[in-house]
DNA sequence: CGGCCGATTATCT
DNA sequence: GATAATCGGCCGG
């Protein structure tokens, strides 16, 4: 697994980074796991985009906590969204974690989506996922490098750096620019990753 | 396909 | 009181 030192860092560092490791999930003693194909890097208070620009707040204040640790928050009126925080105690971070290919668990993930019937893909987008790795409110703040916890990532598949594209981060609405369309988001294609893993995941 | 729209509520100015 | 780091359904071509 991923200790400490791996997410003490800019989120902009961590981000790129992020892309080929596996997220692991244990849930009633069964394991789900998937490897992340889609960041986005979250910055501190001169980031506009972020949740932490206006400071400390009771919802965001886990942002500026430990690195390692799950920032989980519920938007839209019925969506939860997981990032993995990032840079020391005290600096603002977080990695939004936009999408994952599955590998283990898959019948698990299915049961924790209901709707999955009516939905083509599945961990496709940050809401789905946190729904099949069933990831709410309650995991806000768990951290993921302590010994024995029920979520965590480990060192998954390697990724040639000229696979990941970089774009615009997603969905940010009225957010003014630059922060519109600076490049923090990094993406590995879903074709990309089936081929990388069938030579094999650590 | 692609684009538009409604759902539904915690959070912040 | 407005908005939101989204999703899925429904429409038209």
């Amino acid at each position: 697994m991923l200790y400490i030192e791996f997410y003490d860092r800019p989120a902009e560092l961590l981000a790129p980074d992020l892309i080929g490791k596996k997220l692991v999930r244990l849930q009633n003693g069964r394991r789900l796991a998937g490897i992340i194909t889609e960041t986005e890097a979250y910055m501190g208070e001169g980031d506009l985009g972020s949740h932490a620009h206006f400071g400390k707040t009771k919802r965001n204040q886990v942002i500026f906590e430990k690195p390692g640790k799950a920032y989980v928050y519920f938007t839209y009126g019925m969506h939860w969204l997981f990032n993995i925080v990032s840079d020391s105690v005290g600096k603002a971070g977080a990695v939004l974690i936009r999408a994952v290919f599955p590998v283990e668990g898959l019948e698990i993930m299915a049961q924790n989506r209901p709707n999955l019937a009516n939905s083509k893909q599945w961990l496709n987008g940050p809401a789905k996922l946190a729904q099949a790795f069933g990831l709410d409110g309650r995991m806000n703040g768990y951290d993921l490098t302590q010994p024995d916890g029920e979520l965590f990532l480990e060192e998954g598949i390697s990724v040639p750096t000229d696979l990941v594209t970089v774009g615009p981060r997603v969905g940010l609405g009225k957010t003014p620019e630059p922060w519109n369309s600076i490049p923090l988001r990094w993406e590995l294609g879903w074709e990309q990753v089936k081929e990388l893993i069938q030579n094999g995941v650590k």
